[in-house]
DNA sequence: CCAAAATAGATTGCGCGCGATTTAATCGCA
DNA sequence: TGCGATTAAATCGCGCGCAATCTATTTTGG
C-alpha cells in the first residue's frame, strides 16, 4: 500500500530541521544576553503578562513543569525574575519580573525584528505560514489524545 | 519602529510548538520499536542508503558528530546496526544496518503513514508545506552564516 | 619525505524536554 | 468535619543538541 518512506518526504523532518535553524540562528543574537533560545520564549511571554504561575506558562509554551521549572530556576539565578508562593492557592508558584527582567525587553528588542528579517518572508506570507503550522499543531494534538 | 513581539506573532514559536506535537505523536507510535524519535529519522536515512559515514548522516540531518556519535552507540547498542572503521579512511566510521535493523523497516512501517494521516494534511497541502519550510530552513542558515 | 594544516569522530559540560514519581495544598463529597 | 481525590510544582533519570576540545588520520606544501 504505501510506499517505505524517504527522510525528504517526512513533513515531520522539516519540522524538525526548521526548528533547529531557527535555534542556530537565535544562539548568536541571544548569547549576548546571556539567554537560550527557550528561555527568550519564556520571557517574551512574561513581557506581555507578568505574574503567571508555572502551569499558565506551561500552558502557553506547551511544556510541563518539569522543564519549566528548572528554567525559571535559571532565570531567577541570572536576576531575571523572581518565583513566589501564591498566597491565594500555595500550591501554586507565580512568577514576577525583575526591574532586571523587564530592562532585557529593551535589549532584546532587535532580535526578534532580526529572525524575521531572517526568514525571507514577507509579513503575509509568515502569517499565511503561522495559520498552517496551527492547524497542524492542533490537528497532531487531538490525533494524539485519541 | 517595531513593537515588541508577543509569542503568538514569532513564527519560530510555531515552528517550536509544531516540532515538539510531532514528538510527542510520535513517542507512543515509536515506544514499542524502542526508538526515540531521532533515532527514527537516523534509521529512515540508513534504510534508505546503508552504510554511510558518520559526517554524511550528519550532512542529512543537519546534526553534529557530538550529537551523532551516542545516538549511533545507543542503536548500536540495541543491535540495530554496526560502526566500522572506514579502511579507505580510517578516520571514517561507516554505519551498516544488521539484520535486526533491517527487520525494523517492517515494523515501522505504519508510523509515517500513521502520523501523515495525524496532519490532516491531504498529500499535495503537504508538500506545499515542505516546499515553504525547506525554503525557510535554507533562508535561516543564509542568515545564519552572513 | 616530512611537518603543518585539515578532516573525521569522540568526549565533555550544559540546557532543554519528557515520563514517572514525590510532596504539598486544595477540593469534593459524604 | 474529615478523608480521599485532584491539582501544582518539584525532582530524577535519560536522550537529545551543541560548542569547545581532544585524538587520530589524511592531505598538502615545501
Amino acid at each position: 500500500m504505501e510506499q517505505n518512506p524517504t527522510l525528504s518526504s517526512l513533513l515531520c523532518f522539516d519540522i524538525y530541521s526548521a526548528n533547529l535553524a531557527f535555534g542556530r540562528l537565535y544562539k548568536p543574537l541571544l548569547d549576548p544576553l546571556g539567554l537560550t533560545y527557550p528561555q527568550y520564549l519564556a520571557l517574551v511571554l512574561l513581557w506581555e503578562r507578568d505574574g503567571q504561575s508555572v502551569s499558565e506558562i506551561g500552558g502557553s509554551l506547551g511544556l510541563e513543569s518539569s522543564t519549566l521549572t528548572p528554567l525559571l530556576k535559571r532565570l531567577e539565578t541570572a536576576g531575571l525574575l523572581r518565583r513566589l508562593r501564591d498566597n491565594e492557592d500555595e500550591r501554586r508558584v507565580r512568577i514576577f519580573l525583575t526591574d532586571q527582567g523587564r530592562d532585557l525587553q529593551t535589549k532584546a528588542a532587535g532580535v526578534a525584528e532580526c529572525v524575521a528579517k531572517a526568514t525571507g518572508l514577507g509579513a503575509d506570507e509568515a502569517v499565511a505560514m503561522q495559520t498552517a503550522l496551527i492547524r497542524l499543531r492542533s490537528a497532531l494534538e487531538t490525533a494524539q489524545t485519541s
